[in-house]
DNA sequence: AGCGGTCAAGTTGAT
DNA sequence: ATCAACTTGACCGCT
């Protein structure tokens, strides 16, 4: 049992270890092209099915050390929506095992209270004016709902798109757009605020009309302001969210001063972690390249912060 | 066995 | 017009 369960904060680990021996495997489309068929979907059975023995391992870490949640890759499948090279679980030769596996990580996540969550990445563009990136788009998301489902997972997060010179547009097709996703993909649906096209402010209409819960990003909220305070800011995500609400951390690897401030360090800079999210209900992903480790240390950095408070 | 170039996909803005 | 940035590291074919 992690610390954070008997506090109220949850932090969250992203995708990999950076010390610790658990290793996801993935492979390239022109790899996988090479082969014949059935080499193909041998090794795809082969890379899948470490892979879902890792987030078991993964998932045993997290519970042992105190993370209270896990961001999945979505490599996880790797080349799952190619056009060519994709495939179906079910058309792998150990396809029931892979996903009576991670079912089985979705059991031990919900006996220990362990979050899990994905982060689609750049390609997945919910508003793009394009029907094919669009196209493209529901694809990744309906297979990451799927996996999801197998791993309890709640949460599908993604950016709210590009800006086309017209961002209320812009996000009126987000909207539209959603209506093609399948319930268990739409109900895990949510959108972040980015860096540098959409604020906190600009999506909270987005959030309100349609019901999809924002993470809020406090280092995307810096890089890129509104009319909000942090406090605001974190005032407003909290209402869009039906469960634990999302956020994340990070802190700049050159300083706030320099030119690219939205570029991630290896820790977390315990000033930059927002005050008013110390007593909240929350999960705290924190985006930083010494992965486990940065976890750890901010775990103990706010924990002698919270301890000082409380001595005085 | 070790090396380094390469990896499906979108969008923006710096150069 | 090109390219890096975005969770980055791992794979793969060559020697």
């Amino acid at each position: 049992m992690g610390i954070q369960h008997r506090n109220s904060l949850r932090l969250g680990l992203c995708c990999l270890f950076a010390a610790e021996p658990v290793r996801f495997r993935t492979t390239t489309v022109t790899s996988l092209l090479r082969l014949t068929k059935p080499e193909r979907l041998q090794k795809l059975s082969a890379i899948c099915l470490a892979n879902a023995n890792a987030l078991m391992e993964a998932l045993q870490f997290c519970n042992h050390n105190g993370i209270g949640s896990f961001r999945v890759n979505s490599q996880i499948l790797p080349a799952k929506t190619h056009p060519q090279a994709g495939y179906s679980i079910s058309n792998l030769p150990d396809g029931s095992l892979i996903e009576a596996t991670f079912r089985a990580c979705g059991q031990y996540a919900s006996e220990n209270g362990l979050r899990t969550v994905f982060h689609p990445d750049q390609f997945v563009v919910l508003n793009s004016p394009r029907e094919d990136v669009v196209d493209n788009s529901v694809n990744e998301l309906e297979y990451q709902a799927e996996v999801a489902e197998w791993i309890h997972a709640d949460v599908i997060n993604i950016h709210g798109g590009g800006g086309y010179g017209n961002k209320p547009e812009s996000l009126a097709r987000f909207s539209r757009n959603l209506e093609r996703l399948s319930d268990r993909a739409r109900t895990r649906l949510t959108v972040e605020n980015d860096d540098r096209i959409f604020a906190p402010a600009d999506l909270l209409p987005l959030c309100r009309s349609t019901g999809v819960p924002l993470v809020y990003d406090v280092h995307h909220h810096r890089c890129l302001p509104d009319e909000w305070s942090i406090e605001e800011a974190t005032q407003m995500a909290q209402t869009t969210w039906n469960r634990e609400p999302l956020f994340h951390i990070s802190s700049p690897a050159n300083g706030w001063q320099g030119n690219n401030r939205s570029k991630h360090h290896e820790y977390i800079d315990v000033a930059d972690f927002p005050g008013c999210w110390s007593d909240l209900k929350i999960t705290v992903e924190v985006e930083a390249k010494a992965k486990e480790l940065a976890v750890a240390r901010l775990r103990d950095e706010l924990f002698a912060l919270n301890s000082q408070v409380s001595d005085n």
